[in-house]
DNA sequence: CTGAAAGCGCTTACAG
DNA sequence: CTGAAAGCGCTTACAG
């Protein structure tokens, strides 16, 4: 090779070498027919020697598309994210595209930041779990063809594409199946409700109580920060006080950690359902009865419209929505 | 708006409508100095009506940096890839630089596939969990100026970067912990023995063994896939036999997690320490003791490592190694 | 079958 | 302070 360090070979160089036309160069690199094999074989040769790769970057700048895709999680820490993230790879992959990832922390103008950092490289497509509730910002960049998807939790104040779990069944599902287990005093420990999962899980959980004609006691609902100590102290709240509940649905898998971590040092424990799957469930004694989510099916589900969508689908923005799933494991079967 | 859908107003487009040169918007656009405010307002009227965004794509063209980072993981929704990611995206991030992920499923072809790709992006730099046994093919990539820094595997058969776990140090510490406790025979489940780091803590594993005088009966050495059947397979044929095993060392997490999944239906349970830390394992009963690794940290390192080397560090590669911490909590302490 | 010219959307280097 | 020309590394459209 005679790269010096830090320079690359182009397709110019390559064609100064075997001694053709730069276009020549493109159809080897590129496999079109019409090249004589002695051709074929300079260019080849010249290519070796050089140590050439295409800049796709360059070459994509060209043809008006990129090939890539921009994923926005939550936190690419997360469970969730992690199985959502691998299903929209799979997809991407299948349709040849490669995947910018970033998280935006919960925080509305990080995920704004991001998008936008992702349209400005000019994505072919987004695939978005908002944290913010002003999607307006999105408005130019879909005009101009950039498609969009929202994964669990829907765009606010524009029309978009959105598949999500059924939430309010699910929520519904969990509280129902602790009534059916004599439960009558149930609290609802949610994420903030601004978050649109939180609010509609909320919703869910008062639905299965009015359904079985149970009074909600405000004191039983807590819609609060996920942080460890806040939700021990929320805990310690409901199953204290005048009106002690015997059963608890968390509201996300956070949540749900925190409870688990709190229940050791209390006297009494309350029957638990959480909202989304965790990795050892199974193996807790008793084993965590869980009302579950699929990220892979909904990161597969957005990503596959995603490309429905780049693929010329214009029709209406659609919402699909996934069943939650409710897996009885001991936690959630226990009488008051 | 007057964009048409599917096409976005480039800056030749501004210039015409502001009625100023392309150089002028592009100083308005990058916030250069020396434009009258006139000027500037005429400019912004203008990107404002059109709803014109930059392209970076064509921008970091012509600069000769892409402003990205590849980022090669194993599989992203595995716990470990995830605490990883994070880390490698708050400095990418520091740095003003987008991430592409990927995962190569432990395939060397698809490793090799996916940085590649990468490089013709022309990615800045590359972290690399590797899965292959050869990384010659990324020598024309480091020789033209990409950095690449290896983390939680070195690379093979080229001289590069490393951030790496004590691999050895780790596995030693959690042998001679459950020496300590009483046990003499004492089992290692490992992955397949081509992965480096399978092949690192099996050492650790024999150290330790040494160390003490204790021999090794060859039986009690395993190293297979981690499904969950064949780890309990494993599982089943080091406790039973005629030189039953009384405590166990897990090679990584899956193979934890398939031990934990068929303890339930063992009569004598072995002791158990397990390699990489796990979100539950404390509430199990016992608690699981764990020789931790630090992903946080693993990446954090790497992707400074890679900065600075883009900075323009080009001194000798560099391998940083961060120690594994052991943490006792039940499963590790049980006598035979 | 082959290649010179123009262009993708920007920035750089240089005049005015 | 402002802008026309050239160029980043490719592909497209068009001649020969």
């Amino acid at each position: 090779m005679t790269t010096r360090y830090g320079t690359r070979p182009t397709m110019k160089d390559v064609a100064a070498r075997a001694g053709v036309g730069l276009k020549t160069v493109s159809r080897v690199v590129n496999g079109e027919a019409g090249v004589t094999s002695d051709m074929t074989a300079r260019v080849q040769g010249a290519i070796a020697e050089l140590g050439f790769r295409r800049n796709d970057s360059a070459r994509l700048l060209r043809k008006g598309r990129t090939a890539s895709v921009g994923l926005l999680l939550e936190d690419i820490a997360d469970p969730f994210s992690g199985q959502l993230s691998r299903a929209v790879e799979a997809v991407a992959r299948a349709h040849g595209s490669l995947l910018f990832t970033g998280s935006s922390g919960e925080e509305a103008r990080r995920e704004q930041e991001l998008a936008l950092a992702f349209c400005a490289r000019r994505v072919d497509g987004l695939v978005v779990v908002p944290a913010g509730d002003d999607h307006r910002y999105l408005l130019p960049e879909l005009a101009a063809g950039i498609a969009a998807v929202f994964v669990d939790r829907p765009a606010q104040l524009i029309d978009a594409d959105a598949v999500l779990t059924d939430n309010v069944g699910g929520a519904r599902d969990g509280v129902a199946h602790l009534i059916r287990h004599g439960h009558r005093r149930i609290a609802f420990l949610g994420d903030l409700p601004h978050i649109h999962t939180a609010a509609e899980r909320l919703s869910g959980y008062r639905q299965a109580m009015a359904a079985a004609d149970l009074p909600v006691d405000e004191d039983w609902v807590v819609m609060a920060p996920t942080d460890p100590s806040v939700v021990a102290a929320s805990l310690d709240r409901v199953t204290g006080g005048p009106a002690p509940v015997t059963a608890v649905l968390c509201g996300n898998n956070r949540i749900t950690l925190g409870v688990l971590r709190r229940l050791p040092s209390m006297v009494r424990r309350p029957a638990l359902v959480g909202f989304d799957d965790l990795e050892l469930a199974d193996l807790l004694t008793p084993g965590l009865t869980v009302v579950a989510q699929d990220p892979a099916a909904l990161g597969r589900a957005a990503a596959e419209l995603l490309f429905h969508r780049l693929e010329g689908d214009h029709a209406a923005p659609r919402r699909v929505v996934l069943p939650a799933r409710l897996i009885p494991r001991g936690s959630g079967e226990t009488a008051p």
